[in-house]
DNA sequence: CTGAAAGCGCTTACAG
DNA sequence: CTGAAAGCGCTTACAG
């Protein structure tokens, strides 16, 4: 019983028509099949198998319902630079397991690159009952057209001030300056920062301090404060890198060494940077942590298995944590924020520099 | 100007009512401003703007237009243990490169555990315009589901025959019978294996011949048999996990030496499970492949990261071509079977057993 | 247990 | 450039 090509595709209440029946009774039949009789049930079961009908219309359903039963998520970054990172990966995998318990959809929203000749963002008609907005720029433009709807939302990591919307994220002032001190201890006088980008345009290089000062990035531009914190009078070097991936901790390493040979650490703002410097160090010839240290943030599930020196947060906890704020959001409430604890791991891949 | 508490939200309605507008008009502002005057064009904005409205309903947008803009991806993991996967992560990244292109988002469906006592499906009331399953076992319910809604959907790599939907993957006999040669050649005469689930109930232990010739899972069924083929009289023995992960690898490789202490080499049917049976192996004092050689299948970037022998196989740009099978889906035709290369790598973890 | 009625909020031709 | 009309497919009280 195949569908007839041009023949106008089975309804709801086509099925009632062609049974003689209510379109209510069809759609109890879906929705609350306790309520039909048996004989009736099975009837129109029968007609919707012949007729190829696979139920009602999802779209109607939700349309008529009026909750999607969808979570929204927005990354900064595109879609598949964002999967590329274990960090935002855990993320997700932490949400995930808040919204299956919840019978909810993730929905991933590219918001593509900046936004184009129509200033309409992807947000605006994204069939969803919340969002998650993960790690964007202050001034986000999406943010700003997410927080219009209304809908519960969560931002996670950053923007992090004047938010009117529920926050959880870290510390990250505190966690950079914990990592300073343990290398001011260890005894290093000029510190590298390999961090991703600072800024919306996309730019590879040398970061001084007017342009860290004003990232819109408040994470990066808080760990590197909180290192300079940490590390004292200890002189400080940024190299940022648009892409945070493994390439861009390669490739940062290799300029910042160029440009500054006496560099005995580097802190990577990423555990992904961090092993990309690690794999170009080693390349090099360079010894970790005998000829130069390097440290990341984060610590995803490789950093404990190369014996990484890092950060440690709640990675996955903190999307559970997002979508449990998500779920019990209460509209016209201040919002919250939750800071989340941070460690510092310390293993392999730090030590004192060569005297 | 906030929203009055209890007073029902704006509408496009009761935007146009007070205007003294009609609908269309202001759906006009939304969907084609260029058709609309200056003068109230900026009214209407100006309004939208006090009242708090911020543009048309997207469930009634999405409902009105017919198109959802939207794919669903399923797995046969729960979320979250497929995002800790990158191999499946990587199939992810690649989709959305297709799907960003598009202008299409991306949802992600859990069908949750076995399901339930209502018999029905996440996918029978996902709003969507396509599918993509990944890795489901022969006879899921949700597949079924799905292809009775008679939406455009790709498989990828499971299950692969008889299957009414267009389908991606790869030739997992062949790949695994090379690498079934590779053992034999080095010289081994006794091998395990860790695969992932073969049955559709939890399960972790030994898995006999019976078992794996009757698992659901095409894939592993398919890799099996291919290293029997390419391994000719060498003695195997499976060792069964329910879930991909590391902790998984790490038990089975625990198990698989109590029970046969002679194994001199052990595929994983999985870079992560690999990864897991490496560490174990490690900890226990082996050295890799002096004592035991150990391969994977992925070749996920850690994989050549640490050196570990594996079989490639393409999983973004699976992921890339699954998307582009469903955009240029036609109804009615042929479903298509593109089998993706795959390469053997022999890196570091693979050697002659001692003699 | 079944049905008649109302309406969710919008967009699309079409007319003026 | 603006509006009147029709309708997308469904679900929800409510009545019988």
């Amino acid at each position: 019983m195949t569908k007839t090509p041009g023949a106008p595709p089975p309804t709801l209440t086509s099925i009632a028509r062609s049974l003689g029946l209510s379109p209510a009774t069809i759609s109890n039949v879906y929705n609350h099949p306790e309520r039909v009789s048996d004989d009736v049930r099975e009837r129109v079961l029968a007609t919707a198998e012949a007729v190829g009908y696979a139920g009602p219309d999802a779209a109607a359903r939700r349309f008529r319902r009026g909750k999607s039963e969808t979570i929204g998520v927005v990354f900064t970054d595109e879609m598949p630079f964002a999967l590329a990172d274990p960090a935002s990966v855990a993320l997700l995998a932490g949400l995930s397991t808040t919204l299956q318990e919840a019978r909810l959809n993730l929905l991933l929203l590219p918001t593509g690159p900046p936004v184009g000749a129509s200033r309409v963002s992807n947000v605006m008609g994204a069939v969803v009952d919340g969002f998650v907005f993960y790690s964007v720029p202050e001034g986000d433009p999406h943010l700003d057209a997410a927080l219009r709807r209304r809908l519960p939302t969560v931002v996670v990591d950053e923007p992090r001030d004047g938010l009117t919307a529920d926050w959880v994220g870290l510390d990250d002032r505190a966690a950079a300056a914990e990592l300073g001190q343990h290398l001011a201890h260890l005894g290093h006088r000029k510190v590298g920062v390999i961090t991703s980008r600072l800024g919306r345009a996309r730019y590879n290089g040398p970061a001084d301090e007017d342009r860290w000062t004003q990232a819109v990035y408040s994470v990066q531009r808080n760990r590197i404060a909180g290192l300079r914190d940490g590390l004292g009078g200890v002189a400080l070097v940024v190299e940022e890198r648009f892409e945070n991936a493994v390439e861009s901790g390669a490739a940062a390493l290799q300029s910042l060494r160029q440009r500054h040979p006496d560099l005995t650490a580097i802190c990577c703002f990423g555990d992904v940077l961090a092993i990309g410097a690690l794999d170009a160090a080693r390349r090099q010839g360079l010894s970790v942590p005998g000829d130069l240290t390097i440290t990341g943030f984060d610590d995803i599930p490789e950093a404990g298995r190369v014996g990484l020196t890092t950060v440690n947060q709640p990675l996955v906890e903190k999307g559970r944590i997002a979508g449990e704020m998500l779920l019990s959001h209460a509209l016209a409430e201040t919002p919250r924020r939750r800071f989340l604890p941070t460690s510092l791991e310390v293993r392999a891949t730090s030590g004192p520099p060569r005297p």
